[in-house]
DNA sequence: AACTCCTTGATAAATATTTGACAAGGCGGT
DNA sequence: ACCGCCTTGTCAAATATTTATCAAGGAGTT
Protein backbone atom coordinates (compact mmCIF):
# COMPACT_ATOMS: atom_id res chain seq x y z
CA UNK A 1 0.00 0.00 0.00
CA UNK A 2 2.62 2.24 0.63
CA UNK A 3 4.18 2.14 -2.30
CA UNK A 4 3.95 3.59 -5.88
CA UNK A 5 1.04 1.66 -7.47
CA UNK A 6 0.49 -1.65 -8.42
CA UNK A 7 -0.80 -2.11 -11.94
CA UNK A 8 -4.14 -4.40 -12.15
CA UNK A 9 -2.42 -6.44 -14.64
CA UNK A 10 0.37 -7.06 -12.49
CA UNK A 11 -1.73 -8.00 -9.22
CA UNK A 12 -4.28 -10.53 -11.31
CA UNK A 13 -0.74 -12.22 -11.82
CA UNK A 14 0.34 -12.50 -8.43
CA UNK A 15 -2.13 -15.55 -7.62
CA UNK A 16 -0.41 -17.65 -9.94
CA UNK A 17 2.95 -16.72 -8.72
CA UNK A 18 2.26 -18.28 -5.72
CA UNK A 19 0.58 -21.40 -6.87
CA UNK A 20 4.00 -22.04 -8.87
CA UNK A 21 5.98 -21.30 -6.10
CA UNK A 22 3.72 -23.53 -3.92
CA UNK A 23 4.38 -26.33 -6.51
CA UNK A 24 7.95 -25.39 -6.58
CA UNK A 25 8.44 -26.01 -2.61
CA UNK A 26 6.41 -29.37 -3.20
CA UNK A 27 8.90 -30.50 -5.36
CA UNK A 28 11.93 -29.15 -3.42
CA UNK A 29 13.17 -26.55 -5.76
CA UNK A 30 15.01 -23.81 -3.99
CA UNK A 31 16.27 -21.50 -6.62
CA UNK A 32 14.71 -20.48 -9.66
CA UNK A 33 15.75 -17.83 -12.12
CA UNK A 34 13.08 -15.61 -13.82
CA UNK A 35 13.98 -17.48 -16.94
CA UNK A 36 12.97 -20.93 -15.47
CA UNK A 37 9.96 -19.67 -14.17
CA UNK A 38 8.68 -18.18 -17.41
CA UNK A 39 9.33 -21.32 -19.14
CA UNK A 40 7.26 -23.39 -16.64
CA UNK A 41 4.62 -20.49 -16.52
CA UNK A 42 4.83 -20.14 -20.18
CA UNK A 43 5.12 -16.23 -19.75
CA UNK A 44 8.20 -13.68 -20.95
CA UNK A 45 11.24 -13.79 -18.25
CA UNK A 46 11.00 -10.01 -18.89
CA UNK A 47 7.47 -9.78 -17.28
CA UNK A 48 8.11 -11.97 -14.32
CA UNK A 49 11.40 -9.97 -13.46
CA UNK A 50 9.31 -6.60 -13.77
CA UNK A 51 6.19 -7.95 -11.94
CA UNK A 52 8.19 -9.05 -8.88
CA UNK A 53 10.17 -5.85 -9.03
CA UNK A 54 7.31 -3.81 -8.35
CA UNK A 55 7.11 -5.20 -4.36
CA UNK A 56 11.03 -5.23 -4.28
CA UNK A 57 14.28 -6.91 -5.36
CA UNK A 58 13.82 -10.69 -4.18
CA UNK A 59 16.28 -12.10 -6.19
CA UNK A 60 19.81 -12.15 -6.82
CA UNK A 61 22.43 -11.41 -9.83
CA UNK A 62 23.71 -14.79 -10.91
CA UNK A 63 21.61 -16.89 -8.63
CA UNK A 64 17.83 -15.89 -9.24
CA UNK A 65 15.40 -16.18 -6.84
CA UNK A 66 15.18 -18.10 -3.48
CA UNK A 67 11.57 -19.91 -3.88
CA UNK A 68 10.62 -19.83 -0.51
CA UNK A 69 11.39 -16.89 0.51
CA UNK A 70 9.75 -15.43 -2.67
CA UNK A 71 6.87 -17.51 -1.71
CA UNK A 72 6.37 -16.06 1.52
CA UNK A 73 6.55 -12.38 0.46
CA UNK A 74 4.14 -12.76 -2.21
CA UNK A 75 1.70 -14.83 0.09
CA UNK A 76 2.31 -11.02 2.01
CA UNK A 77 1.75 -9.33 -0.65
CA UNK A 78 -1.56 -11.22 -0.83
CA UNK A 79 -2.58 -10.63 2.69
CA UNK A 80 -2.39 -14.61 3.13
CA UNK A 81 -0.39 -14.37 6.30
CA UNK A 82 -3.82 -12.87 8.04
CA UNK A 83 -6.91 -14.62 8.56
CA UNK A 84 -10.21 -13.57 6.81
CA UNK A 85 -13.59 -14.99 7.71
CA UNK A 86 -16.16 -16.20 5.09
CA UNK A 87 -19.27 -16.86 5.09
CA UNK A 88 -21.53 -18.70 2.23
CA UNK A 89 -25.08 -17.36 1.44
CA UNK A 90 -26.49 -20.42 -0.37
CA UNK A 91 -25.99 -24.07 0.65
CA UNK A 92 -26.62 -25.42 -2.95
CA UNK A 93 -23.81 -27.12 -4.98
CA UNK A 94 -21.81 -24.77 -5.45
CA UNK A 95 -21.94 -23.38 -1.61
CA UNK A 96 -20.86 -26.58 -0.57
CA UNK A 97 -18.32 -26.90 -2.92
CA UNK A 98 -16.77 -23.98 -1.69
CA UNK A 99 -17.62 -25.12 2.01
CA UNK A 100 -16.37 -28.74 1.44
CA UNK A 101 -12.97 -27.33 -0.11
CA UNK A 102 -10.82 -27.63 2.52
CA UNK A 103 -7.58 -25.37 1.09
CA UNK A 104 -9.16 -22.37 1.67
CA UNK A 105 -8.79 -22.70 5.67
CA UNK A 106 -5.82 -23.61 5.06
CA UNK A 107 -4.83 -20.47 3.55
CA UNK A 108 -6.69 -18.30 6.39
CA UNK A 109 -9.95 -18.25 5.16
CA UNK A 110 -12.29 -19.46 7.58
CA UNK A 111 -15.83 -20.63 6.76
CA UNK A 112 -17.67 -18.80 9.85
CA UNK A 113 -21.09 -19.78 8.50
CA UNK A 114 -23.17 -20.63 6.07
CA UNK A 115 -27.21 -19.77 5.23
CA UNK A 116 -29.75 -20.86 2.82
CA UNK A 117 -33.45 -20.02 2.48
CA UNK A 118 -34.74 -23.60 1.85
CA UNK A 119 -35.84 -24.71 5.33
CA UNK A 120 -35.14 -28.00 4.41
CA UNK A 121 -31.50 -27.27 4.33
CA UNK A 122 -31.02 -25.34 7.27
CA UNK A 123 -29.93 -27.40 10.67
CA UNK A 124 -28.04 -29.84 8.44
CA UNK A 125 -24.28 -29.37 8.93
CA UNK A 126 -21.13 -29.15 6.49
CA UNK A 127 -18.15 -29.44 7.60
CA UNK A 128 -19.26 -29.19 11.06
CA UNK A 129 -21.03 -25.74 10.36
CA UNK A 130 -24.44 -25.71 11.08
CA UNK A 131 -26.52 -24.38 8.07
CA UNK A 132 -28.93 -21.48 9.22
CA UNK A 133 -31.65 -19.57 7.86
CA UNK A 134 -30.74 -16.82 5.77
CA UNK A 135 -32.83 -14.09 7.81
CA UNK A 136 -30.79 -14.79 10.45
CA UNK A 137 -27.46 -13.33 8.38
CA UNK A 138 -28.42 -9.70 9.57
CA UNK A 139 -27.97 -10.72 13.28
CA UNK A 140 -25.00 -12.87 12.58
CA UNK A 141 -23.21 -10.13 10.49
CA UNK A 142 -24.09 -7.81 13.30
CA UNK A 143 -22.59 -9.97 16.05
CA UNK A 144 -19.07 -11.37 13.96
CA UNK A 145 -16.90 -9.73 11.74
CA UNK A 146 -17.38 -10.54 8.12
CA UNK A 147 -14.60 -10.49 5.98
CA UNK A 148 -15.87 -11.59 3.02
CA UNK A 149 -19.37 -12.97 1.99
CA UNK A 150 -19.38 -16.03 -1.05
CA UNK A 151 -22.80 -15.67 -2.90
CA UNK A 152 -24.16 -19.02 -4.37
CA UNK A 153 -27.35 -18.02 -4.70
CA UNK A 154 -29.68 -16.92 -7.77
CA UNK A 155 -29.18 -13.55 -9.24
CA UNK A 156 -32.60 -11.95 -7.75
CA UNK A 157 -31.68 -13.02 -3.80
CA UNK A 158 -27.82 -11.94 -4.52
CA UNK A 159 -28.31 -8.36 -5.13
CA UNK A 160 -30.71 -8.23 -2.48
CA UNK A 161 -28.46 -9.65 0.33
CA UNK A 162 -25.48 -7.94 -0.71
CA UNK A 163 -26.69 -5.01 -0.62
CA UNK A 164 -28.59 -5.69 2.61
CA UNK A 165 -25.01 -6.81 3.74
CA UNK A 166 -23.15 -4.24 2.52
CA UNK A 167 -25.27 -1.29 4.59
CA UNK A 168 -24.23 -3.74 7.65
CA UNK A 169 -20.65 -2.72 6.60
CA UNK A 170 -19.54 -6.39 4.70
CA UNK A 171 -16.36 -4.89 2.57
CA UNK A 172 -16.48 -7.69 -0.25
CA UNK A 173 -18.14 -10.22 -1.26
CA UNK A 174 -17.48 -13.15 -3.72
CA UNK A 175 -20.16 -13.51 -6.34
CA UNK A 176 -21.16 -16.44 -8.47
CA UNK A 177 -24.79 -15.06 -9.33
CA UNK A 178 -24.79 -13.93 -13.02
CA UNK A 179 -25.33 -10.59 -12.40
CA UNK A 180 -23.45 -7.65 -11.43
CA UNK A 181 -24.25 -6.58 -7.67
CA UNK A 182 -25.13 -2.72 -6.61
CA UNK A 183 -22.84 -2.11 -3.85
CA UNK A 184 -21.15 1.22 -2.88
CA UNK A 185 -17.88 1.25 -4.86
CA UNK A 186 -15.71 0.89 -1.95
CA UNK A 187 -17.30 -2.44 -1.27
CA UNK A 188 -15.05 -4.95 -3.02
CA UNK A 189 -17.03 -7.72 -5.24
CA UNK A 190 -15.18 -10.47 -7.17
CA UNK A 191 -17.47 -12.10 -9.48
CA UNK A 192 -17.10 -15.69 -10.89
CA UNK A 193 -19.14 -15.88 -13.57
CA UNK A 194 -19.43 -19.09 -15.17
CA UNK A 195 -21.37 -18.55 -17.84
CA UNK A 196 -19.87 -15.76 -19.31
CA UNK A 197 -16.50 -18.39 -19.12
CA UNK A 198 -18.21 -20.57 -20.92
CA UNK A 199 -19.23 -18.32 -23.51
CA UNK A 200 -15.46 -17.45 -23.96
CA UNK A 201 -14.72 -21.11 -24.99
CA UNK A 202 -17.78 -20.96 -27.00
CA UNK A 203 -15.95 -17.99 -28.69
CA UNK A 204 -13.01 -19.51 -28.94
CA UNK A 205 -14.18 -22.61 -30.39
CA UNK A 206 -15.16 -20.70 -32.91
CA UNK A 207 -12.59 -18.59 -33.59
CA UNK A 208 -9.32 -21.22 -33.35
CA UNK A 209 -8.12 -17.86 -30.95
CA UNK A 210 -7.09 -18.12 -27.45
CA UNK A 211 -7.52 -15.51 -24.78
CA UNK A 212 -4.74 -14.98 -22.02
CA UNK B 1 -13.65 -14.46 -37.98
CA UNK B 2 -13.03 -12.83 -41.13
CA UNK B 3 -12.22 -9.28 -40.14
CA UNK B 4 -9.01 -7.80 -39.03
CA UNK B 5 -8.17 -9.26 -35.23
CA UNK B 6 -10.46 -8.74 -32.42
CA UNK B 7 -8.44 -7.72 -29.51
CA UNK B 8 -8.60 -10.08 -26.69
CA UNK B 9 -10.27 -7.33 -24.39
CA UNK B 10 -13.08 -6.78 -26.06
CA UNK B 11 -13.91 -10.70 -26.23
CA UNK B 12 -13.22 -10.98 -22.81
CA UNK B 13 -16.16 -7.86 -22.37
CA UNK B 14 -18.53 -9.18 -25.06
CA UNK B 15 -20.25 -12.06 -22.56
CA UNK B 16 -20.84 -9.34 -20.42
CA UNK B 17 -22.93 -7.23 -23.17
CA UNK B 18 -24.28 -10.13 -24.04
CA UNK B 19 -26.15 -10.59 -19.95
CA UNK B 20 -26.93 -6.99 -20.23
CA UNK B 21 -28.83 -6.87 -23.49
CA UNK B 22 -30.88 -10.17 -22.71
CA UNK B 23 -31.31 -8.26 -19.25
CA UNK B 24 -32.49 -5.17 -21.08
CA UNK B 25 -35.16 -7.46 -23.06
CA UNK B 26 -36.55 -9.00 -20.13
CA UNK B 27 -37.62 -5.47 -18.72
CA UNK B 28 -39.06 -5.24 -22.11
CA UNK B 29 -36.06 -2.39 -23.42
CA UNK B 30 -36.17 -1.95 -26.97
CA UNK B 31 -32.95 0.56 -28.03
CA UNK B 32 -29.84 2.00 -26.10
CA UNK B 33 -27.56 4.18 -26.10
CA UNK B 34 -24.12 3.57 -25.51
CA UNK B 35 -24.66 6.25 -22.99
CA UNK B 36 -27.21 4.59 -21.25
CA UNK B 37 -25.84 1.03 -21.53
CA UNK B 38 -22.46 2.83 -20.04
CA UNK B 39 -24.08 3.69 -17.20
CA UNK B 40 -25.59 0.69 -16.42
CA UNK B 41 -22.46 -1.06 -16.83
CA UNK B 42 -20.11 1.44 -15.54
CA UNK B 43 -17.75 1.40 -18.53
CA UNK B 44 -17.19 4.39 -20.61
CA UNK B 45 -19.60 5.06 -23.60
CA UNK B 46 -16.79 5.21 -25.43
CA UNK B 47 -15.74 1.78 -24.89
CA UNK B 48 -18.79 0.15 -25.58
CA UNK B 49 -18.80 1.97 -29.68
CA UNK B 50 -15.56 1.12 -30.07
CA UNK B 51 -15.92 -2.77 -28.90
CA UNK B 52 -19.14 -2.97 -31.02
CA UNK B 53 -17.50 -1.15 -34.09
CA UNK B 54 -15.40 -4.52 -34.31
CA UNK B 55 -18.23 -6.67 -35.42
CA UNK B 56 -19.41 -3.71 -38.03
CA UNK B 57 -22.48 -0.59 -36.42
CA UNK B 58 -24.90 -2.30 -35.22
CA UNK B 59 -26.12 1.28 -34.09
CA UNK B 60 -27.91 3.90 -35.90
CA UNK B 61 -27.01 8.08 -35.12
CA UNK B 62 -29.79 9.64 -33.40
CA UNK B 63 -31.20 6.01 -32.43
CA UNK B 64 -28.66 4.15 -30.36
CA UNK B 65 -28.86 0.73 -31.18
CA UNK B 66 -31.82 -2.18 -31.24
CA UNK B 67 -31.37 -4.26 -28.08
CA UNK B 68 -32.99 -7.14 -29.39
CA UNK B 69 -30.70 -7.31 -32.59
CA UNK B 70 -27.97 -6.63 -30.90
CA UNK B 71 -28.51 -9.33 -27.91
CA UNK B 72 -28.78 -11.83 -31.34
CA UNK B 73 -25.73 -10.45 -33.26
CA UNK B 74 -23.48 -10.65 -29.96
CA UNK B 75 -24.39 -14.02 -29.20
CA UNK B 76 -23.65 -14.87 -33.10
CA UNK B 77 -20.29 -13.75 -32.34
CA UNK B 78 -19.99 -15.91 -29.50
CA UNK B 79 -20.71 -18.98 -31.20
CA UNK B 80 -24.41 -19.14 -28.64
CA UNK B 81 -26.21 -20.02 -32.10
CA UNK B 82 -24.77 -23.44 -31.78
CA UNK B 83 -24.75 -26.61 -30.01
CA UNK B 84 -22.02 -27.48 -27.99
CA UNK B 85 -21.31 -30.81 -26.19
CA UNK B 86 -19.78 -30.44 -22.88
CA UNK B 87 -19.02 -33.40 -20.97
CA UNK B 88 -18.04 -33.01 -16.82
CA UNK B 89 -14.87 -34.72 -14.83
CA UNK B 90 -16.04 -35.26 -11.26
CA UNK B 91 -19.40 -35.46 -9.99
CA UNK B 92 -18.33 -33.79 -6.69
CA UNK B 93 -20.19 -30.42 -5.46
CA UNK B 94 -18.79 -28.55 -8.09
CA UNK B 95 -19.78 -30.95 -10.56
CA UNK B 96 -23.07 -31.72 -9.78
CA UNK B 97 -23.37 -27.61 -9.29
CA UNK B 98 -22.34 -27.45 -12.85
CA UNK B 99 -25.03 -30.15 -14.25
CA UNK B 100 -27.72 -28.69 -12.49
CA UNK B 101 -27.53 -25.66 -13.91
CA UNK B 102 -30.11 -25.20 -16.52
CA UNK B 103 -29.41 -22.01 -18.19
CA UNK B 104 -26.37 -23.46 -19.75
CA UNK B 105 -28.76 -25.69 -21.65
CA UNK B 106 -30.53 -23.29 -22.95
CA UNK B 107 -27.54 -21.58 -24.23
CA UNK B 108 -26.84 -24.20 -26.31
CA UNK B 109 -24.13 -26.07 -24.14
CA UNK B 110 -25.65 -29.94 -23.67
CA UNK B 111 -23.94 -32.11 -20.56
CA UNK B 112 -23.64 -35.32 -22.71
CA UNK B 113 -22.13 -37.01 -20.18
CA UNK B 114 -21.00 -37.37 -16.55
CA UNK B 115 -17.63 -39.07 -15.35
CA UNK B 116 -16.29 -40.02 -11.44
CA UNK B 117 -13.58 -42.19 -10.37
CA UNK B 118 -15.83 -43.06 -7.22
CA UNK B 119 -17.61 -45.99 -7.58
CA UNK B 120 -19.77 -45.03 -5.01
CA UNK B 121 -21.48 -41.88 -7.59
CA UNK B 122 -21.17 -44.04 -10.40
CA UNK B 123 -24.54 -45.51 -11.61
CA UNK B 124 -26.26 -43.03 -9.57
CA UNK B 125 -27.91 -39.71 -11.90
CA UNK B 126 -28.16 -35.68 -12.10
CA UNK B 127 -30.66 -34.61 -14.09
CA UNK B 128 -31.20 -37.90 -15.68
CA UNK B 129 -27.64 -38.24 -17.08
CA UNK B 130 -26.03 -41.29 -15.49
CA UNK B 131 -22.34 -41.00 -14.12
CA UNK B 132 -20.61 -43.18 -15.34
CA UNK B 133 -17.10 -44.74 -14.38
CA UNK B 134 -14.09 -42.36 -15.21
CA UNK B 135 -12.64 -45.50 -17.11
CA UNK B 136 -15.08 -45.40 -19.36
CA UNK B 137 -14.43 -41.53 -20.95
CA UNK B 138 -11.89 -42.41 -23.39
CA UNK B 139 -14.30 -45.33 -25.37
CA UNK B 140 -17.24 -42.39 -24.89
CA UNK B 141 -14.76 -39.98 -26.27
CA UNK B 142 -14.01 -42.21 -29.57
CA UNK B 143 -17.74 -42.63 -30.03
CA UNK B 144 -19.19 -39.25 -29.31
CA UNK B 145 -18.04 -35.70 -30.43
CA UNK B 146 -17.30 -33.88 -27.53
CA UNK B 147 -16.81 -30.16 -27.73
CA UNK B 148 -16.02 -29.34 -24.51
CA UNK B 149 -14.91 -31.06 -21.00
CA UNK B 150 -15.47 -29.54 -17.96
CA UNK B 151 -12.77 -31.15 -15.08
CA UNK B 152 -13.85 -30.39 -11.69
CA UNK B 153 -11.87 -32.92 -10.02
CA UNK B 154 -8.34 -33.08 -8.52
CA UNK B 155 -5.74 -31.54 -10.22
CA UNK B 156 -3.35 -34.40 -10.47
CA UNK B 157 -6.23 -36.11 -12.03
CA UNK B 158 -7.53 -33.29 -14.15
CA UNK B 159 -3.83 -32.85 -16.00
CA UNK B 160 -3.59 -37.05 -16.79
CA UNK B 161 -7.55 -37.29 -17.92
CA UNK B 162 -6.84 -33.72 -19.72
CA UNK B 163 -3.72 -34.92 -21.61
CA UNK B 164 -5.60 -38.01 -22.72
CA UNK B 165 -8.37 -36.35 -23.65
CA UNK B 166 -6.75 -33.91 -25.84
CA UNK B 167 -4.95 -36.67 -27.55
CA UNK B 168 -7.94 -38.02 -28.60
CA UNK B 169 -8.95 -34.33 -30.42
CA UNK B 170 -11.19 -33.03 -27.39
CA UNK B 171 -10.19 -29.23 -28.51
CA UNK B 172 -11.58 -27.55 -25.01
CA UNK B 173 -11.21 -28.06 -21.39
CA UNK B 174 -13.49 -25.80 -18.77
CA UNK B 175 -10.61 -26.27 -15.86
CA UNK B 176 -11.56 -25.91 -12.52
CA UNK B 177 -8.70 -28.16 -10.78
CA UNK B 178 -5.91 -25.48 -8.65
CA UNK B 179 -3.45 -26.28 -11.84
CA UNK B 180 -2.80 -25.26 -15.20
CA UNK B 181 -3.17 -27.97 -17.41
CA UNK B 182 -0.41 -29.56 -19.93
CA UNK B 183 -2.21 -29.69 -23.30
CA UNK B 184 -0.55 -29.03 -26.98
CA UNK B 185 -1.44 -25.12 -27.73
CA UNK B 186 -3.97 -25.47 -30.12
CA UNK B 187 -6.42 -26.83 -27.35
CA UNK B 188 -8.37 -24.24 -25.39
CA UNK B 189 -7.95 -24.11 -22.13
CA UNK B 190 -10.34 -22.14 -19.90
CA UNK B 191 -9.39 -22.27 -16.34
CA UNK B 192 -11.84 -21.19 -13.14
CA UNK B 193 -9.28 -20.76 -10.65
CA UNK B 194 -11.43 -20.01 -7.43
CA UNK B 195 -8.23 -19.66 -4.75
CA UNK B 196 -6.64 -17.33 -7.00
CA UNK B 197 -9.72 -15.78 -7.41
CA UNK B 198 -10.24 -15.37 -3.01
CA UNK B 199 -6.33 -14.13 -3.00
CA UNK B 200 -7.11 -11.45 -5.28
CA UNK B 201 -9.67 -10.64 -2.61
CA UNK B 202 -7.71 -10.69 0.06
CA UNK B 203 -5.07 -8.44 -1.72
CA UNK B 204 -7.88 -5.97 -2.53
CA UNK B 205 -8.79 -6.26 1.23
CA UNK B 206 -5.74 -5.60 2.27
CA UNK B 207 -4.68 -2.80 0.25
CA UNK B 208 -8.00 -1.05 -0.66
CA UNK B 209 -7.28 -1.18 -4.40
CA UNK B 210 -10.11 -2.42 -6.90
CA UNK B 211 -9.29 -4.67 -10.17
CA UNK B 212 -11.56 -4.32 -12.50
C1' DA C 1 -39.65 20.03 -45.29
C1' DA C 2 -36.84 22.13 -42.18
C1' DC C 3 -34.70 22.20 -37.83
C1' DT C 4 -32.77 20.65 -33.64
C1' DC C 5 -31.15 17.22 -30.92
C1' DC C 6 -28.99 13.03 -30.31
C1' DT C 7 -25.89 9.41 -31.15
C1' DT C 8 -22.89 6.82 -33.85
C1' DG C 9 -18.43 5.56 -35.92
C1' DA C 10 -13.95 7.08 -36.51
C1' DT C 11 -9.72 9.30 -35.45
C1' DA C 12 -6.39 10.81 -32.50
C1' DA C 13 -4.49 11.36 -27.94
C1' DA C 14 -3.57 9.47 -23.60
C1' DT C 15 -2.60 5.45 -20.70
C1' DA C 16 -1.38 1.03 -19.60
C1' DT C 17 1.01 -3.14 -20.43
C1' DT C 18 4.43 -6.05 -22.40
C1' DT C 19 8.73 -6.95 -24.33
C1' DG C 20 13.63 -6.27 -25.47
C1' DA C 21 18.14 -4.92 -24.25
C1' DC C 22 21.96 -4.35 -21.30
C1' DA C 23 24.94 -2.61 -17.50
C1' DA C 24 25.96 -3.98 -12.88
C1' DG C 25 27.25 -7.25 -10.00
C1' DG C 26 26.95 -11.80 -7.44
C1' DC C 27 27.94 -16.92 -7.81
C1' DG C 28 30.67 -20.83 -8.34
C1' DG C 29 34.55 -22.98 -10.03
C1' DT C 30 39.48 -22.92 -10.37
C1' DA D 1 41.72 -14.09 -5.37
C1' DC D 2 40.40 -14.12 -9.91
C1' DC D 3 37.54 -14.99 -13.94
C1' DG D 4 33.75 -16.08 -16.69
C1' DC D 5 29.05 -17.04 -16.63
C1' DC D 6 24.52 -16.03 -15.19
C1' DT D 7 20.81 -13.35 -13.77
C1' DT D 8 18.81 -9.45 -11.86
C1' DG D 9 16.81 -4.76 -11.97
C1' DT D 10 16.04 -1.00 -14.90
C1' DC D 11 15.32 1.74 -18.79
C1' DA D 12 13.54 2.39 -23.14
C1' DA D 13 10.91 0.77 -27.10
C1' DA D 14 7.03 -1.49 -28.85
C1' DT D 15 2.19 -2.85 -28.33
C1' DA D 16 -2.18 -2.84 -26.64
C1' DT D 17 -6.00 -0.67 -24.57
C1' DT D 18 -8.81 3.08 -23.10
C1' DT D 19 -10.60 7.56 -23.36
C1' DA D 20 -11.76 12.07 -25.45
C1' DT D 21 -13.34 14.48 -29.29
C1' DC D 22 -16.01 15.60 -33.22
C1' DA D 23 -17.88 15.50 -37.94
C1' DA D 24 -21.60 13.16 -40.21
C1' DG D 25 -26.04 12.05 -40.43
C1' DG D 26 -30.52 9.89 -38.79
C1' DA D 27 -34.64 10.50 -35.55
C1' DG D 28 -38.27 12.97 -33.96
C1' DT D 29 -40.69 17.28 -33.77
C1' DT D 30 -42.90 21.17 -35.49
Amino acid sequence: MAENKISNAVIRRLPRYYRHLGELIEMGVERISSNELSVRMKVTASQIRQDLNNFGGFGQQGYGYNVKHLYVEIGKILGLDRKHSLVIIGAGNLGRAIANYGNFEKRGFIIEGIFDINPKLTGSTIRGIEVRNLDEIEGFAKEHEIDIVALTIPKTQAINVAERLARLGVKAFWNFAHTDLNVPDNVIVESVHLSESLMRISYMLENGASID
